[in-house]
DNA sequence: TCTGGGGTCCTAGGACCC
DNA sequence: TCTGGGGTCCTAGGACCC
């Protein structure tokens, strides 16, 4: 089951309501950003899914005074593609036994994963709907999309998917960036905004307790071509003065010819701080 | 649409080791 | 010696997600 609303609404508190509900009704919630979320209800008391999701979505209405769209499905694939079928008010349900139907005329867009790129090169192979790519040879896949990615379609196209609800995920990386209203080449200003977002980032790991052993610096400039730095240390850590130090040594490493539309900076290679 | 901010995953290629 | 191959770690960039 997945729940979402629309993302202009959405803001921290209102999030953590959302999830709070979810959560009365099995501890199997998988937040995907602040608006949206897995859950595993075949395990729940409270009822079938259809009967979980209409009370779900009364009590968001009621209680966040917002619209829900939610999709149920078998597994996460589908549910999510069911949620995305009756924006942003409805609740549909996708049984094994329709989804090829329902998959069929779809476009590939609608699959996970599938973005502009990747629709693109479909449709030079002659493949628009999911129908069209259930039928592809996986051997043509995966010559076009490699191993991984080739499997992995001809998996989705078929509304296969396995993978879990997966109540918690330890953060991979974190950071901060900021884009310029008025782009800028003046070092004083980019310095104090990279120290800015340093102090946040490095704020976030202390306060959700990681270290770190590698530094990324991000930058994008005028043309939107965007330019990553990275450095990896011998030690995590979470000091400010290290990674501002290495940050800063990245930021002066690089030849300034256009200006600056975009400071980032992320750390990962996370630890846990025990 | 001239494009915000937070992320994840994948790939290619280089360095280095055995 | 110049001929590898495999594994691991790392960087840089791209595609994608909400």
């Amino acid at each position: 089951m997945r729940f979402s609303f629309p993302w202009t609404f959405t803001y921290r508190a209102v999030s953590r309501r959302f999830k709070a509900i979810l959560k009365e009704y099995t501890p199997l919630v998988e937040s995907v950003g602040l608006d949206e979320a897995f859950m595993d209800v075949t395990q729940s008391p409270h009822g079938f899914p259809e009967q979980i999701a209409r009370e779900i979505k009364r009590r968001i209405k009621r209680e966040i005074g917002l619209t829900a769209f939610v999709g149920v499905g078998p597994n996460k694939l589908l549910a999510k593609i069911a949620s995305d079928l009756n924006k942003p008010d409805g609740l549909t349900v996708i049984r094994d036994n329709d989804a090829a139907k329902i998959l069929a005329e779809l476009p590939t867009s609608k699959l996970w994963g599938v973005g502009k790129k990747t629709e693109k090169r479909l449709r030079k192979l002659g493949i628009e709907t999911i129908g069209q790519l259930a039928s592809a040879l996986l051997d043509d896949l995966i010559s076009a999309f490699g191993e991984k990615w080739g499997m992995a379609l001809h998996e989705h196209a078929r509304g296969m998917d396995e993978s879990p609800v997966i109540p918690f995920h330890e953060p991979k990386s974190m950071g901060r960036e900021l884009t310029y209203q008025r782009d800028t080449a003046n070092l004083d200003v980019i310095k104090r905004t990279l120290f800015r977002l340093v102090e946040q980032t490095v704020g976030e790991m202390n306060r959700r307790g990681y270290r770190a052993r590698t530094i990324a610096l991000k930058l994008r400039t005028s043309d939107f071509t965007t330019t990553t730095r990275a450095d990896t240390l011998q030690e995590p850590t979470a000091s400010l003065k290290t990674i501002w130090q290495k940050a800063l040594k990245m930021l002066s490493a690089y030849s300034m010819e256009k200006k600056l539309h975009l400071v980032g900076i992320r750390v990962s290679n996370l630890e846990k701080v025990r």
